[in-house]
DNA sequence: TGTACATCAGTGAACGCGCGTTCACTGATGTAC
DNA sequence: TGTACATCAGTGAACGCGCGTTCACTGATGTAC
């Protein structure tokens, strides 16, 4: 007796019930976020998540293999989402105010430093630099903020002039990136983010404006 | 019957048998360096420590009362002796070569860049991240780094030239460990020391000398 | 729209493994004379 | 230096807790007519 669609022929039926699923699968995916964020990667339960999302452990094996699976699912989701959002920042036109000063404001406005976001990239910084595959994918977001960033560069064309170390606007984008993770790292310790903004925005002007 | 001196008078008396313990010690934390930097903090487990030190577990809990109190131990002493480390070479006079280049390619040489130990340094900011007492503690060895630095770029006196947008030596010296701990993150992923350590070089010339 | 039915989603008790921690013991290390 | 003795350092078996994972069950959700 194997199962056969009611109307008698067999369908690859796709499951029927969908949205409560959805549902649950997208509270224990923002539970996650949160749990991952406050408590870390390692120290974090199941029971935790599913607490904080109003389930029981049940669901959570329902709809996730694993934690590794829950959470690598989420870095993704929100990696591509995030990378997406400044891309989109950086691409928007801003053709009013074209000096060098506000293409360093609008960049060190679009990079985010957002406290959660932060912990979570820099644990999973950590994963991949044990697990060439992780490190792999990372990778793929990396380059697509780069390449954002490459773009924004371009735009300003001859309105910037590199420091001579730099040889172009590849360089550029990169040591943006550089001075990126090092703002983020002060922030990560003192919480103080009109000041990490501030800061990135100095070593931002160091870095693209001779 | 309290435990006496056998001479009869109450000593303080140390206790007797101290090399092998101060051996075990060591070799416990030597293990518990490795061990943390290829497997992270949370996966690390006591029994892969006595191992690696070549001890049975009962060695671990008669010389540390858990992980956590090894490891703080053990970043702390570790931290203090890099930190001593960075300090003695960059105050090392160097007075034959004192072009702002050299000032650059001495400090980038400085900066540790090595695998085991950044490892560690990233996952202790994500517990300072999340407790003030051990950021209070983190922040110490920051400031004798800074202050290094600082110590140095003041040696070099008028023939370095800061950017505009930093406004001073501290700025200056702020700034090179923000380049520093960019750069450190790309060699986490990549794991080439020396395009690290010559890409660290060319974001400092930018950072200290305009 | 209402009813009968099928299937699915989530529940929560129970199982069992991994590992932190303890502790009675033994061999090692030091002291007394 | 040698012997007898005291104390300590490390051993490893055993205990037990925390938590990941499973699974029989129940109420929820959808379908057929």
């Amino acid at each position: 007796m194997t199962s056969v669609s009611p109307a008698g022929h067999e369908q690859p039926s796709r499951p029927r019930v969908t949205k409560r699923r959805a549902q649950t699968r997208a509270r224990l995916l923002e539970a996650g976020y949160k749990v991952w964020a406050e408590q870390g990667f390692w120290q974090t339960r199941v029971e935790e998540i599913c607490a904080e999302a109003g389930y029981t452990r049940g669901a959570f094996y329902s709809n996730f293999d694993s934690l590794d699976d829950l959470f690598f699912a989420l870095y993704e989701q929100r990696c591509g989402q995030i990378t997406a959002q400044i891309t989109a920042v950086l691409a928007d036109g801003g053709g009013d105010d074209s000096s060098a000063a506000a293409l360093v404001e609008r960049t060190a406005a679009a990079l985010p430093l957002d406290r959660e976001w932060l912990m979570i990239k820099a644990e999973y910084l950590l994963h991949a630099a044990r697990n060439p595959a992780i490190a792999g994918r990372l990778a793929v977001y990396q380059d697509e903020l780069r390449t954002a960033i490459e773009h924004r560069l371009r735009q300003a064309g001859d309105r910037i002039t590199l420091p001579g170390p730099l040889s172009g606007i590849p360089d550029a984008a990169r040591a943006a990136i550089a001075v990126y993770e090092g703002a983020a790292t002060q922030y990560l310790l003192d919480g103080d983010e009109k000041a990490a903004r501030e800061w990135l925005a100095r070593l931002l002007t160091i870095t693209l404006n001779r």
